[in-house]
DNA sequence: CGGAATCCCAAAAGATACTG
DNA sequence: CAGTATCTTTTGGGATTCCG
């Protein structure tokens, strides 16, 4: 716990310009924000509302509280999610901000291709 | 390159069922498949048509040759991607599968965030 | 050019234990 | 409960070399 907790991470990664197309470039963009294997399932877990601590740990099915210490700060820096104080009885909650509703639509797509190709999964194991 | 090529992968992670509410499931099913860096870009980078690896390794900007021959396995593994024969000239080139397909709305809302978080971080960094 | 083989490092992620 | 600290393992990914 150092007293100016260094934060040097780039905002975005420099696969801007010409050197691959517009579309990749953006991708990349995205992945870069949202990267890793949590990211994107614990903005969905809060999208029902401010979940505790534990709470998340358990929506999530099996991170662990180191992993998710980090992700919730990585999230809290830009700008997705935010810690809510609360008083009677003294609590703290995660809650989405606003500019996290912008991942609504990609969250929705990532959900839909998910089951459908869990289905398709499953069909493919019993034909052959 | 041994005889058996033991492949042990699972086809998805084992967060199916009550673990986690279903939402948190799906995305994390579809991050299973389409974890990582590049397998994203890889996809759009095709999506024009069949490239060869040199021209898929210039699209995606600075992937190294093991990283692509690696995701490229990876995506003929779960269908995505398809290697193309063709006689005169001799070449190889990489196409989409039709089940790739399925992943078009997925790319389509990454490349929109990517595009306007983009702008917001630009002009945040102006403003503020 | 199209890769595969090898070596190496850094980051991600998990296990476990511990503190307020 | 809400995290932090340490340690270990795994994976990602780059550099380089080599071969058909």
């Amino acid at each position: 716990m150092n007293i100016d907790t260094e934060i040097d991470e780039e905002v975005l990664p420099d696969c801007s310009k010409e050197t691959c197309p517009s579309g990749v470039a953006a991708i990349r963009d995205t992945l870069y924000v949202l990267n890793g294997k949590w990211k994107l399932p614990l903005i969905f877990a809060l999208s029902g509302g401010p979940l505790r601590f534990k709470d998340i740990q358990r929506s999530l099915g099996d991170i662990t509280p180191k992993m998710l210490s980090k992700e919730l700060k990585d999230l809290e820096l830009n700008e997705f999610v935010e810690r809510i104080y609360s008083t009677t009885p003294a609590t703290v909650t995660y809650g989405l901000t606003p500019y996290s509703r912008s991942l609504h639509k990609v969250t929705r797509e990532l959900i839909d291709w998910g089951k459908q190709h869990r289905q398709r999964i499953g069909a493919s194991r019993k034909s052959g």
